[in-house]
Formats: structure tokens, C-alpha cells, sequence
DNA sequence: ATGAAAGCGCTAACAC
DNA sequence: GTGTTAGCGCTTTCAT
């Protein structure tokens, strides 16, 4: 910027107003200092700004891991939200190690971001005894076990509630649960209206959590091949994500079982590949591009305007009915 | 920091050597130092430090679309190299806009980061009057049109060839090149292989070349269906990447075609996913993990221990075959 | 071994 | 309308 001043032939307080579109400067100084400035390619030092405001115009976004498909959306959501206002996006993966969820959490206290949104349930240990920042962290998809945290979800129990209601009215009764981790509250609102479910209707016998740690595909071929040893087979198979129910198709695929004739599935997010396996998955659409948005506005209001917001966002979900449960009994 | 050398009683000079670990002050010092640090969880505000020392320890990884999932492997490597040499990784998505990048290079310029990544075969116009730029910037998968910017890929002409002799052996010859961008060097090679292949083998008649903006799923439905539109049914599509493979495959099943019976598919990057595709989609695969990997010892090398780099580093992929395709004639 | 002071690039309050 | 100056939080000479 000082050399900007020098080839302008002003001070650099004036060029620094002349950036900031100032009314204290000449239209004519301000053109000269904007030409200079297209010439050179000048660029201000955002570094400098965010030192000398206390702010940096940024937030950090956590999520456990970006290979997930689940979050992408949730992320666009948050951009698009928060980059016409002049935020900027700051992405942060934990792959899921509490160390590494400590070291993002310290981008808040460094000053390199003025706010966390986090994605994955946690919220970094490192920031517990900051004053304050119950203001500067929102929780989007799973909640935090922390008062104060704002969070945006969906109804995960009412939502699993339905996935189970239409596999009892297609006729099916055996039928299974894979789960995410029970630490979870959004996998354990889901595996509780499955539970609650099948005693409701007397089929407490029948019912059958497998927790999963990572509910991925991964876990989902290994849960199913697990399932399908018990020598029980079920007839249809509530996957708490699409993830699980991918592998878990897989799986049953390769025991030669076809589907959905000999075995149903539901899944539960609607990511884009599910509407394109074979059969197409049925599965709980979640509003993740919103949920982003949603989020990114409840940070915007606390951090920057200030502002009292509610606790809890609960978005609409829904069911997509595709081809991959079939009608028995 | 301030506040804790006043705690501890030294000057704030001496805690700063005291943090970096600096031999120069006494033991016991430290000791009492980094107590207090714990106690309060005072964390280096990291601002400062960029501004003063003139280097962020930052880089960018600039990528098309978070939503692909070619790219999470490459930032999984790329972070893993740097995390333990204290290098942070920021992610940014163009979403496809010259603005958005134009906007992302601009960090670069302003400080925030000390060089970029870029996965898009772009470089952002912003950056391009810099000095020094190609120093700063490195390459990954897509080449940038730009002398001096070191890349690491594959050798695309050599994979789309193997996967034309294998569809060959296999008994095919109408085959159909489903192609990504023209103006992309890497769709280029794999198209440039496929026409050179069916040329080679006297079935230039044959050759359908069906180019694609985004090389999503999206665009794998459409171009499927116009192809079936045609009327002349190919017996095996080649598509340059798994996502316009299993969009084709969604859209060949829904035209009630049998896979591979019917006809046959091969794909591009080993997704996660093409393994779980029923049937399992045979694919090329692409180090994605280890170009990350090798693009962030490039641009280490380059920026901070600015010495000299190969500026082209071709990694090994290789051919996973599995189901999708059948053995014709 | 520790303290004092300069300076990184910028903005805004205060002059004029 | 423009210039002068203090100060954001830190590291690193230079002194002692």
C-alpha cells in the first residue's frame, strides 16, 4: 500500500480511505489510486485487517471427513449463504481424531477465524474455557453436548418413526437396524423410533441394533455380511445413512440374495447416488444444502450483528419411495 | 501474551522465546511460563505471527467442486504431508466460476496463504501479473496451461489406451467414448487414446465421441440416453470418469437394458463407490491419495525450502477390473 | 538470561 | 480532502 501511495503521490491513509470507498476523497484522487491499483495488480493485506480490526471475516467449518458424502451440500450451503455477506470459508476435516478437532478449535482462539460451525457432534475441547463462546459456535446435523450451542436438525426420531411405518404397511416385520454410533444423538433419535417401533407393535422379538462406528459403506458390508451369518434373515433393512445402505447392498449382492425381492432396504440422507444404485434406494431426504444455510445465518447473527437467535432450527425432512423395498406377506 | 508475561511476571519478549522454545531462557522460567499458558489457555494469536514473520504456513487447495468425489482423496494426501511440518491446508471450491477462483487467488496475494494447490487445470487470472508466481503455485491431476507450474498426474493417453485393448480383447468394437471437457488436457488424452485406438483398429466408422461439460452423473444420464436415442446400440461405453459411468449405467437400466448383458461399461478414478455399483463397475485406477500426496512435497520444497522441483511427476494407475463388462462375439 | 524497542501492513481518530 | 500517528500482537535484533 505504501507504494501505491508513492506512485499516487498521496499519503497512504488516503489510499487506504480511497480503497475503503471512502466519501472523504476526491472522486478524481480515488480514480488515479484505483488505476494504479488495476496496473499492479495491488492487493490488500488482509493479514494487516484482520490484526488491526479483531476480526478476520472468516469461519471455520468442521466436519469429520470430507470423503463423506453427507457434508459437501451442508458446505455449499454455508458458502453460499455467508459469501455475499463477505464471509469466508475456512474448511476443517478431524477424520475423526479428537487431536486433530483440538487443533481446529485453536484457529479460533489464534484469531484466524471469528466462528466455528461444526459438523460433527463435538465441539473442541480446546475452546471450552474461552469466555463467550457459546456465541461463536453453531452446530449443524448433530448436536453438541453443550447448553447454549445453537443447532440445526431435522426430526430424526419422527423421521425414522415413518421409514418404519411404511416397511410395517408393505408387510415386513423382520426387520433389522443398522445404526451409527449411539454416542451420536441424531443415530440414537433414529435407532430409538426403530426400538420404540417394534415394541409398539409387539415385535420386540424381532428387533435388532447394529451400531456401527463410521456408518459407511465399509461398515455397511461388514455389518450385513454379520447379519446375514446369523442365519436369520430379515426381510427388509433400515440403514441409519445411505452410506451403510450402499454397503450393505453390496453385501447382500454378494450372498447372491436379490433386491428387493428377497430383502428390502431403506437408507436415509438422499445423496445423490442413491436415486442411481440398482434398484434405486429409497431413503429420508434431509435438507442438507438449507441445513448449511440455515446454519451459516444463526453464525452471521450471533458473531457479526450480535444478536439473540433461537436455540434450535428443525428443518422438514421426507420420505422418497424409489424401488429397492418390495411388498410382502 | 500480555497478560501473560505480566502473570508471570518477565517481559512479554521472554515468553515469546519461551513458547518457540527458545534455548535462551532458563528452564524453571519456561516451566512457570507454560503453566500459566496452560491455566489460562492462552493460544499465539496466529495473525500477529503471519503478519510479522511475512509467511502464513498456509496453503490452498483449489478445487472445482466439493461435491465430487474425486477430490477428497487429494486433500487427504495433501494434508497428511503438510500437517506434520506445520503446514495448514485451507480448502476453497470454484463451483465452476472464474470469479470464485479469481476471488481464491486473491488469498494468495493478500497473504493468507503462501501458495495454492489447484485441482482445476486453472490458474485464477488474479495471481497471474505476480512475480514469482510459479514458484507458489503446483498443480494436481488437471495441468495448467501455463510454463513453469509443476503437475503431478497419470498418464492418461496410456490408461484410456489399456482400456480400449481390454474392451477390445473382450470382443467389443462398437464402443462409445463418453468424454469430459475437450478443453481439459487430461479428457483430452483419454478421448485422444480412445480415437487414436478405434482409428489403429480400422473402427473409425464406429467411433462416437460424446463430450460433457461436468462429468457428473448428471451428465452420464443424458448423454446415455441420447446415445441410446440414436438407435444404434453400443455394446460397451467407456466413459472418461465413474461418475458419468454410473450415471449411464442408472440411465442404460432404466431403458431396461441389462448390464453387462446388454451392454458393457468401463469407467475412470476407482471411486469408493464403483466397487459398490451393482454390477461392480470396472474402472481405472487413480493414485488419488498419493498425487496429493506428492503435489503438497512439491509445493513444500518450492515455497519454503525454495529449492528446485521436476516439473512434471507422472504416477502409476492401473486397470481394476470387475463385472460391467462381458465377453461379446 | 532477560528487557527494550523496532517494525510487519493496515485503519481510524485526530489534526489541519 | 488529506496527512500524521497510534496501535493491533507478535518476533527478533540489540543492549545489558
Amino acid at each position: 500500500m505504501a507504494d501505491i501511495a508513492r506512485l499516487a503521490g498521496v499519503d497512504i491513509s488516503t489510499v487506504s480511505r480511497a480503497l475503503a470507498r471512502s466519501p472523504r476523497v476526491t472522486e478524481e484522487t480515488r480514480a488515479r489510486i484505483e488505476e494504479i491499483v488495476r496496473e499492479t495488480g495491488y492487493v490488500v493485506n488482509k493479514t494487516a485487517v484482520t490484526l488491526r480490526d479483531g476480526r478476520a471475516n472468516q469461519v471455520l467449518v468442521i466436519n469429520p471427513d470430507i470423503s463423506a458424502s453427507f457434508y459437501p451440500e451442508v458446505v455449499k450451503g454455508i458458502v453460499e449463504a455467508l459469501a455475499k455477506r463477505g464471509i469466508n470459508v475456512l474448511l476443517g476435516a478431524t477424520m475423526r481424531k479428537a487431536k486433530r478437532e483440538a487443533e481446529l478449535g485453536k484457529q479460533l482462539l489464534s484469531g484466524v477465524v471469528d466462528g466455528i460451525i461444526t459438523i460433527t457432534g463435538n465441539i473442541p475441547e480446546t475452546i471450552l474455557n474461552t469466555p463467550d463462546f457459546e456465541r461463536k459456535v453453531v452446530a449443524i446435523a448433530r448436536p453438541v453436548p453443550h447448553e447454549g450451542i445453537p443447532w440445526v436438525t431435522i426430526d430424526n426420531y419422527r423421521a425414522a418413526t415413518e421409514v418404519m411405518e411404511h416397511l410395517y404397511a408393505m408387510g415386513h416385520r423382520r426387520i433389522v437396524h443398522i445404526a451409527g454410533q449411539s454416542r451420536s444423538e441424531t443415530f440414537r433419535e433414529r435407532s430409538a423410533a426403530y426400538v420404540d417401533f417394534m415394541r409398539d407393535k409387539g415385535l420386540s422379538e424381532l428387533a435388532d441394533v447394529r451400531e456401527t462406528e463410521y456408518f459407511d459403506a465399509d461398515a455397511g458390508i461388514e455389518t450385513m455380511k454379520s447379519i446375514l451369518d446369523t442365519g436369520k434373515r430379515p426381510t427388509a433393512v433400515f440403514c441409519a445413512s445411505d452410506d451403510l445402505a450402499i454397503g450393505a447392498m453390496a453385501a447382500a449382492r454378494q450372498a447372491q440374495l436379490s433386491i428387493p425381492g428377497d430383502v428390502s432396504f431403506f437408507g436415509f440422507d438422499d445423496l445423490k447416488v442413491a436415486g442411481l444404485m440398482y434398484p434405486p434406494l429409497s431413503t429420508v431426504s434431509v435438507p442438507r444444502f438449507e441445513m448449511g444455510r440455515r446454519g451459516a445465518d444463526l453464525i452471521f447473527s450471533r458473531i457479526y450483528k450480535g444478536g439473540a437467535t433461537p436455540l434450535k432450527v428443525v428443518l422438514d425432512h421426507h420420505l422418497v419411495l424409489r424401488e429397492s423395498v418390495s411388498r410382502i406377506g
